[in-house]
DNA sequence: GAATTAATTGAACGTTCGTTTTATTATTGA
DNA sequence: TCAATAATAAAACGAACGTTCAATTAATTC
């Protein structure tokens, strides 16, 4: 046999990546063997390598997919206004839905990293580099107009990132409480993180964002 | 030829685990095979399975050798007085430098649970959660006193364990930040995370475990 | 409807894996 | 000094790995 009835070249792609994302996500890439990933998707496995040259080049995907995805959407959910404060709202609100929603490449970009070459390394931490500055500069803004305790702009970042993004590791849907919140919890912890109150985020950056998402 | 002039056992067993947690922390659990880690030790890939039955064996002695080692380490170092503020500053200072110090064994016990059966892995999930619970205690403590602002005190915990663990994510020694330093950094954050003020901790908590250190 | 292209199979390649077995040598204790 | 035991080497096991190649069929194009 050889090509199967409405086979189609997108949707095999698709495909091999959603269930690439869920297989690496829960046993590891070097775990994950290209038959059982073939089988997965229903095929045999060198009709993997019509799409990816090599395993790795997969896995690469798969993680400039999450990082683009993930700047594309802060860059078109951010507002050049508002204070340091508010647009550190809207940083967190939006970092931990995106990767709540997306658990499974959220995974696989923190826990595979080192499986990628030099070259695809470097190319990927470009990518974090390019995300985490946009979280220094707020801080650091926040830091020079004194609205923001930060002692230390790339130290704090680091330790927030770390916090929001640990959610995943935890947080099930379904269960005592939702996405939003998590969200708005984890939100209260980095603002008095930071030394601003509560009641100020309350009143503007809420509603900005319940707007995009369409609550 | 067969056993070499000067072998012993507990040597040989101690130089495995210490190269297999540098192997482990750098390639991870999977890409490191019983060849490349006898290598590292110097003899052959037969000789390690005198000392553990299988590879998986090893990593869980590996995880369960940290685990215990951790909680030993706060039981000695915590103490039954002091305020919740101050039992959560004794806390984070020694969880940051009981890691900072162990960074591969650190690594492996974050990263390689998946690798684990089902029982191994509930075993090392039971150690976790002992620890865990030390830290929601002082929470709830803290919460009920209301010395600290806790919303979710299991929550929290996590927040914090996240944040305080990911110092060994980029933190490197002989950089500008020396452990203590960074340790203090994040104390500060923590303390503002559970609105208590930086005040207190600091006349109390850093020199009963000064003097503990040796500093 | 014939030619071309896209999509996939099935078999095979050489390599490496975790592990076992057997033999051999160093050390220890009587 | 000699048996017993501890520690290792060397070779081999079958299984699984990533990947390649040739053959084959479905869809598309003209």
């Amino acid at each position: 046999m050889a090509r199967t009835t409405g086979s189609d070249g997108g949707k095999t792609e698709a495909a091999i990546r959603l269930a690439a994302l869920s297989l690496i996500a829960r046993y590891g890439y070097e775990a994950v063997s290209m038959r059982q990933l073939a089988a997965e998707v229903g095929v045999q496995a060198a009709a993997l390598y019509r799409y990816f040259p090599t395993k790795e080049d997969l896995l690469f995907a798969l993680m400039c997919e999450h990082m683009e995805g993930l700047i594309a959407s802060w860059e078109r959910t951010r507002s050049a206004d508002g204070d340091a404060a508010e647009r550190l709202s809207a940083f967190v609100r939006h970092h931990i839905r995106f990767h709540v929603e997306r658990r499974h490449s959220t995974h696989v970009n923190n826990m595979e990293l080192r499986s990628l070459s030099r070259e695809k390394l470097s190319h990927v931490l470009r990518f974090r580099s390019t995300y985490e500055k946009e979280l220094r500069q707020i801080l650091r803004e926040g830091q020079e107009t004194g609205s923001l305790i930060v002692d230390d702009p790339a130290l704090t970042a680091m330790a927030i990132i770390q916090m929001i993004t640990g959610v995943i590791v935890w947080f099930r849907p379904d269960e005592r409480l939702s996405v939003d919140e998590v969200a708005e919890k984890y939100l209260s912890m980095t603002m008095r993180l930071v030394g601003a109150d509560d009641k100020p985020r309350e009143k503007t950056g809420v509603h900005a964002i319940d707007e995009f998402r369409a609550w």
